[in-house]
DNA sequence: GTGGTCTAGACCACG
DNA sequence: GTGGTCTAGACCACT
């Protein structure tokens, strides 16, 4: 209990999550796309474990459940395995392509770019500020 | 009158829009990514009009004050002008980048990148799809 | 009738008012406000006949009726004469005080003022700004 | 829940909003006006919490969608933050200038002053009027 | 319990 | 006939 408390405080002050309590986006979603994208970047590597629900909620000062909600979120989509014993651990490497994960992809990117492209941003340079954004995770 | 109502008909009809009902998207945002999808692609041209909001509410079976929250969207982002005398009309022309719309994109496609790359999507692939959505908007 | 065609196009022409149609501001109040303004910066005098109805709508593209409500407006607050013989004429010399128009002038320059304030503009600045309005009143 | 509803049941009063239903003034414009100025005259402060869209509508007596057309407003200018967590929060600290606020402030005090010229209005009472005005919002 | 969304129906200002 | 406003009631997501 004790040394689990310890390395719980330690991760969760490592992890630097960053909430917008004034964001449309909701705090649980927030969370969860901040999760992956520290699995994308490195911060959090295959095997660790992440703050219990409890911690992470002290953390960040949300309620539990809106913790809950974004574990539960990344354990269905395989980002993390939550384990009782062991709390929620990441698992990056069974995060491999759903079949239809394309298409979401797709959907989810075509609004963003359509705006892109009505707002005058050329193909160059979307395409280098995406390549920007994923350098930074591979590198790491 | 008669023609007029055919018109609107028409443009209501080609506009093809599809309205997800089961989608976590709430409708006024899937109107609105799809008219500007429609700008970006061609479909809708600088200086046409859009259905009023009753046709429109019509045609897609929504209620009017839904396709009112999407136009004045719309509107707020300068994708169209909200004519008393003539109704909206599209204002592709001057859709220019917002001083801080750079930023706003990084923000929305960020964790959309950070999740490709955790399900293994190389960069090549990502850059492809994106350039595929962009060059049937740019051949419109 | 020719003449007063003649005289009615010129007026027009030389008012050069200016309608924003995808303003949230009704065009009829628009058009009053404005007439209002060249009365005050000297660009219509005490005397000077406005358009008439008919070429004012035609001038500005507008419906007869948005101009007849404009320029009833206006007759309504002793802005101008409405006479079937010689159209509209300005009256600025009758224009004075109504006896509760100081607390018509407060409720309308209060939010104003509030906004400002708490927008952080001083109050040397806010009036800078009014006497700088004024003076182009005054000057012509 | 019992003191809370005292608390909300408090700040209803204390905002004392009077709402004018026969004005021409939309109810949730004349809301907005009414909290700006609040926050300009110091009976709201940075950081106080405004009553829930329907505490708020209960008080007045109006709709809840009236009063969230209003909340939403305040916050598109930065005048509170709507917070998932504690509601909507008065943020006067950070309602500073707007690029083009000197623009639209222009725009939205000219045709009174424009008015008030032609009723006789001499710039030392328009100074004056609108020096008590910022005086009482300075004071607070 | 909060705000967000959606529907519905009514009235009005505007053009 | 248009959009704007207001009311009303319902459900849901979020916390």
């Amino acid at each position: 209990m004790y040394r689990t408390d310890i390395i719980d405080y330690l991760i969760g002050v490592l992890m630097l999550v960053k909430i917008d309590f004034s964001s449309e986006i909701p705090i649980y979603t927030q969370l969860k796309q901040q999760i992956i994208e520290g699995i994308a970047d490195g911060s959090l590597n295959e095997g660790e474990s992440l703050p219990s629900v409890r911690q992470m909620a002290e953390d960040i000062g949300i309620n539990l459940h809106t913790v809950n909600k974004a574990y539960a979120l990344l354990r269905d989509d395989n980002f993390i395995i939550m384990d009782r014993r062991v709390g929620s651990v990441i698992n990056s490497k069974h995060n491999m392509k759903l079949e239809d994960y394309d298409d979401k992809f797709a959907e989810d990117i075509k609004p963003i770019i359509a705006e892109a492209f009505c707002r005058g941003m050329r193909e160059e340079e979307i395409t280098r500020k995406i390549q920007e954004i994923y350098k930074k995770f591979l590198e790491a």
